[in-house]
DNA sequence: CCTTGCTCCTCTAGTCGCTAGAGATTGTAC
DNA sequence: GTACAATCTCTAGCGACTAGAGGAGCAAGG
């Protein structure tokens, strides 16, 4: 009577390889899943999001611990207030970071793509753009 | 008399640590130096761009071969404008694309932060943000 | 001149985040 | 009841580094 989903519809339904579900479940990112009488895993409809957030938090550029501490603030949503705080905080400025440095090469590449237009590229400035200072936010790592 | 630098100042002044550079040698993304007489690397200082360029790039989460043609577009100024037209437009839309997800992302830790402030995370919709299609550009992969 | 110590060299192996494949089992459809 | 698809586990590969071994070069001090 549930409506719980094999590993392959749920796969269907998020864009996620099945072999990945599986390596997600592995690393801690997905919970271990219920099994049926012959040993397979079957999920319910709040996996479907988890896992959609997860994939889009990777194509953005997050690794897996980040992700999973993100995962972490909505798992325990009554835990340690300073704790996500402090993590939301990091993570809110490598974000905006990232939005800065990808519009510099929008801007740029958008420049290039303008001059392209006029039938010459011989003054591409790609390089120039993304390698400035001014646009290094100096995150360390 | 020129002011080539060892592999060591390159690393210190771009940041990118002198392992890596030696692998982007090998990968075709940094061209191979000149070398002195005990076969030690040495670089001009236009090597210190086209690093931190690959650097930002890689940060930003292009794939190396992506970068590749990024730096082909600038290498060769006077090539097939069609073929960079097409790499450029194609990096475009890709960067169009992970700037509008990760500020809806950014949006939603900001408002999680907000809603810290007040002493709470119950409704921590982390999950949500990023897992609903609305969100989704969709660009295969 | 020689030793100390740093940088550099090459090479191999390990890490992270998947991804692909082998080989066995199960479940479903004709 | 047999074919075929989906699942299982396990191992191995790949991309992009990163760390370490083992050796050579060079500059500075004694």
């Amino acid at each position: 009577m549930s409506k719980e989903v094999a590993i392959g519809v749920l796969s269907r339904e998020t864009g996620v390889k099945v072999p990945t579900i599986r390596y997600y479940e592995s690393v801690g990112l997905m919970p271990q899943p219920s099994r049926t009488e012959a040993n397979r895993r079957h999920y319910g409809p709040e996996a479907v999001n988890r896992l959609r957030f997860i994939r889009h938090a990777r194509e953005l550029g997050f690794e897996v611990d980040a992700i999973r501490q993100l995962l972490d603030l909505s798992d325990q949503p009554e835990r340690s207030c300073k704790a996500a705080d402090a993590i939301a905080r990091r993570h809110l400025s490598e974000i905006k970071s990232r939005i800065t440095r990808l519009r510099a090469l929008e801007r740029e590449v958008q420049r290039m793509l303008a001059e392209c237009a006029c039938g010459r590229i011989s003054d591409c400035r790609v390089i120039d753009v993304l390698s400035h200072h001014e646009h290094c936010l100096h995150h360390g790592k």
